[in-house]
DNA sequence: TGTATCTATTTGTATAGACAAAAGCGGGGA
DNA sequence: TCCCCGCTTTTGTCTATACAAATAGATACA
């Protein structure tokens, strides 16, 4: 048995994704589709508001509510912790650090990341591997201040993307992808030839306008790629369970 | 003045991205929330119902309300047709097309696509130009069953991706990223050298199962990048106009 | 003609109350 | 011990009503 609300919903999200309600098209306004669905208003309402909420329709008093134009734009990407990907594609994974060390920022990529000059940071640099092939190289930084604990943290049983995520709050990240050719190191690490196209996905995360870490992780781009599907109605929610208990 | 349930809905927002509330924390029951802010059942609810919709929390009946786990793999990618995106970046946009063919699909791309074999297309090359430079090439099927109205238009004025999306719906889309190594004919089209790595876009459209459009659009990697941000409580919603009103 | 004001329409928010549905929990009986 | 049943908690849905806010359009007025 679906709810009133929800049928509303569907019927309403069908005619607006099949096109039959074109983008501008005036939608009835509450009083019509509590006449049709023979419901009350705040069950319309709910309706409507779901469907504002999601971007595929425009409501203003008075006025009415608008089919919105479309946004084919805005897609939702799958950009995911590598050991994570690997293990749900049902892959072998492995990785392995090749490089540890604590420094202070320099000018230059303090201005990168937007962060003072002299702040203590974590350099890593990790070589992952997918059913025993290379498959990505991770260059990454860790603001200490952030994350003190990444300090006597030695990576060696979880990859610090998927240690940071589960250690660290984050209220904002921003994703960058490349093209880039392979340089003679990276070629040799990730076997594969120099120039080569690879594909480089960039992330930096803040929590409260102070970065937590910027990584940049390099796939050969003959072994990898990005993809994203979008539905109108299925704007990235996923259902989960709740973690253990309360805390 | 700003309504209860907005309240409510970003006091307990800032509490999940601060971590204060970690991933799997019970979060207090309606009827104490009720308690907090005085107000109805229903306002509560109303909050609760849109941090559940933007999968910021889990709920269960008797069993409560529970912060997600983060979701940093879900990003909003900004992928747009290449004339809106040079327009509003303030740049200069312009194109040329290079091929339009109608053709019958062979086996091997009808497999591809995903489509019967015979089905007539237009076949569409087109170089796109950013500032005067080569910024893209363009390689598109327009499948002519699903948009007849292809067959006659010469595109001479607007660019196929912008007609297309004004011309047809669509009800999902997928998009596929790679980075490849330029031939010999990309790279003459785009001014770069052969074997230099390109930043190529693969999106596919339907409309209720059935292909409109496939297209790839290949970048030159020095030229061209994707980005995107996330933030907790902005999940691609923009304000839109009604289509003819002017404001 | 232009401007200020009023009015009607439509959406936004909020309330109190009611019942339904899911599911954990404990008790009683085999 | 194990299973079924009913109780309780918590969320889900729905109603009827009320008033607020925005604003397009009509009207009155300068």
């Amino acid at each position: 048995m679906i709810s009133i609300h929800r049928r509303i919903f569907e019927d309403l999200e069908a005619l607006i994704v099949s096109g039959a309600w074109p983008p501008g098209y005036r939608i009835p306004i509450e009083h019509e589709l509590v006449q049709q669905y023979q419901c009350s208003r705040m069950t319309v309402n709910k309706a409507l508001s779901a469907l504002a909420g999601r971007g595929m329709i425009i409501r203003r008093r008075k006025v009415g509510s608008f089919v919105a134009s479309r946004q084919i734009e805005r897609t939702v990407m799958d950009i995911q912790d590598i050991s994570t990907e690997a293990e749900l594609a049902g892959h072998d994974h492995s990785y392995r650090i090749l490089m540890r060390k604590i420094e202070t920022l320099d000018s230059a990529t303090a201005a990168q990341l937007g962060e003072p000059m002299g702040a203590q940071i974590l350099r890593l640099h990790c070589l992952h591997a997918v059913d025993g092939k290379p498959n990505a190289l991770e260059r990454r930084i860790i603001m200490l201040a952030m994350v003190p604990s990444a300090r006597t943290e030695n990576f060696a049983s979880v990859p610090p993307g998927k240690w940071l995520l589960d250690m660290v709050p984050w209220s904002k990240a921003r994703h960058v992808i490349r093209a880039v050719s392979a340089d003679a190191a990276m070629a040799r690490l990730l076997e594969t030839e120099r120039g080569a196209a690879c594909l480089t996905l960039i992330r930096q995360t803040w929590q409260s306008s102070r970065t937590v870490t910027y990584v940049e992780i390099i796939h050969p781009g003959d072994r990898f790629q990005f993809a994203g599907d979008f539905h109108p109605s299925e704007r990235g929610v996923m259902d989960q369970l709740p973690r253990g208990s309360a805390s």
